[in-house]
DNA sequence: TCGATTTTTGTAATCGATTACATCTTGTGA
DNA sequence: TCACAAGATGTAATCGATTACAAAAATCGA
């Protein structure tokens, strides 16, 4: 009936407390906001009101007077792939420690959803932004930048000034992980990749290409499957893969969840890994280590990635420094596990020969 | 330097557009909440000046006027658990299509977090909220309830007066599972179970019990470990199953990643699946379709968990019912794959003779 | 054309805190 | 004891919207 009805417990606002403790506002608002400015006497005085009434401050009043939120909105392209969710319990770590708030704009992996959180920023919800995409969110000719807000692009290397990047060393272990397979003596290469249109893939495909180069071999010695972060873009790559007469032996996957699908869609057929086809991942999700076999990954200190991005943004937040001063690249791990191993091929002695 | 270093976009007030347009606040307010109260010439003079101006309104002070934040606090135990991941999916797609935005509050496996989130719900920083968790998270001597918030529990029962349950059929499940076990003719149990302290894993394990009686078998026909819902609770349950003389042939583990962590330990021991050990699982997460051999579990319909709980919500924010008209539980499915099947015992004969 | 009625618009109070500035206390030294 | 500085407290403006109420404008019928 009444539009209160739910509140079970009435509200109390500063004014009651300050009655209470027979002083102005201004006092109650001093003695919990900054209490060497008033006396013991009266701290402990207003104190015992706030106790007795149960007050909390209205935090909305707060924000509007203070003009800071105290939250932050993380943008993810996905909350099901645990990467995000993992990078998003850093984030988490580091914030919440210093009092902000989270919150989710999750784009399930639909850019139509990014138009909402670019109006969250500019009405003002939050201080900053967290970017787990690989692109600034735009709502038609309105872009998150517009907001004037700190951003801090994660993920991916974002490269627009003024926006720091808090990323991993995409392209570097891109390229290691090539090197590796062609250490261990493929020479055909299959590339799982994500979708083109984000940077992430951009910078990836990069390094791809650099340790192809890097190897010794050419546009020709690989095939490229393209999908989005999930396992199914993995098992469609297997598909494309058990058609081919003349299969790669060393399949790199931007993503574990794509090249765990890939595994367990091969070795239906039959292909075994490593024997057959070597497989490396990319990301180091814990399910890695519970497939079998258990899959050789590079693995992302996720975790970090969350805090170091989370405290950049504080950091920006607070103006103790300039964006242009910060971009940090954490380094990758390689995790030589069971999906990976040397050819066995019948061509892999004149391979040898031919490489040594 | 200045305090507003970052605001790169001057911000624009409600009072601009007015000027720009040459009314009054109040009209421009009418005109972006209810355009019907105000002329077709003004609604377009005042949208021309909006367009202009690239005003947005500052929602902290709608907030503080209207006494609505258009957010929610969700409470989730872990992150990382796709289950909890899911079925946020679930509650995003209703309450975004409602306007609403998410607060998460993670918990992180650690009850002490919890403190922060009623104190965000006490200081009127949203407007409702959703429980993951099995119970009413607590702030020393003030709890949720507090609040006076409308609340939703969802994920486990939480039988208090005035909190609508949307939860899966656990019990009913739990109790399945154990009979479709004994119907594959397994007579020793085990039971991964959850933390006691959790009104869930109560349910379940009432459910398993009767599942267990039903069956005709007693307290002494299982065995049952402890832990959260991770994967390495399975481990551990697996280091102890090894070392039993007499094992368990039938397991029934109340979260996937659990089973997972079981069965890929005890298969390093070559103990096979099925073959010499069932085991089925419960949520029915994506990874669960992608294991060797493929899980048994229950799906829960995570995604409809997640409207149907966001949907009840809205309905008591909104003051369309009252909580007590509401309880919703939704079934499970089972999902028969691989890692289930009949015992291949050596006393499997005598077992058939028993029960025929 | 005029008055009554309806519709549209404006004025100012309001939401609940923070904080600049003014005022009142207290403390110190002569 | 008094003047003055330092410290504590109070008064009132402020953040930026919404909305009750008042006032003005438009509409209508006679």
């Amino acid at each position: 009936m009444s539009r209160k009805g739910w509140r079970a417990v009435k509200e109390i606002r500063i004014a009651d407390v300050a009655r209470l403790a027979g002083v102005s506002t201004a006092t109650v608002s001093r003695v919990l906001s900054d209490p060497d400015k008033v006396r013991q006497k009266t701290h402990d005085l207003v104190m015992e009101a706030v106790k007795r009434s149960g007050y909390i401050p209205n935090s909305t009043a707060q924000k509007l007077r203070t003009r800071r939120t105290m939250n932050v909105l993380v943008i993810a392209p996905r909350l099901t792939n645990p990467v995000f969710a993992e990078i998003l319990r850093g984030v988490d770590d580091e914030l919440t420690q210093s009092g902000y708030g989270i919150i989710i704009g999750n784009l399930d992996n639909r850019r139509e959803r990014e138009a909402r959180y670019v109006d969250l920023a500019l009405s003002r919800q939050v201080d900053g932004v967290l970017l787990l995409t690989g692109y600034i969110p735009q709502n038609g000719a309105r872009s998150m930048r517009d907001s004037g807000l700190p951003i801090v692009a994660m993920c991916a290397a974002i490269p627009e000034e003024g926006i720091p990047n808090v990323v991993v060393q995409d392209r570097e272990a891109t390229r290691q992980a090539v090197e590796y397979l062609a250490r261990l003596g493929h020479r055909r290469f299959g590339y799982i990749s994500g979708t083109l249109s984000s940077i992430i893939e951009v910078e990836r495909f990069a390094g791809f290409q650099e340790g192809i180069a890097a190897a010794g071999f050419s546009q020709n010695d690989f095939v490229r499957w393209e999908g989005p972060f999930v396992f199914s873009t993995g098992v469609a790559a297997a598909e494309s893969f058990l058609q081919m007469k003349d299969r790669p032996t060393g399949i790199f996957a931007a993503c574990d969840e794509s090249a765990i699908g890939f595994i367990k869609r091969v070795r239906a057929e039959r292909v075994r890994v490593p024997q057959d086809v070597s497989v490396i991942g990319f990301d180091g999700i814990e399910y890695a280590d519970y497939t079998e076999p258990t899959l050789t990954t590079f693995r992302q200190p996720l975790h970090e990635l969350g805090r170091v991005g989370a405290d950049v943004l504080l950091k920006l937040m607070h103006n103790q420094m300039k964006p242009e001063h910060w971009s940090v690249r954490l380094p990758v791990t390689l995790l030589e596990r069971e999906t990976t191993g040397p050819v066995l091929h019948k061509d892999y002695k004149s391979l040898r020969r031919s490489t040594a």
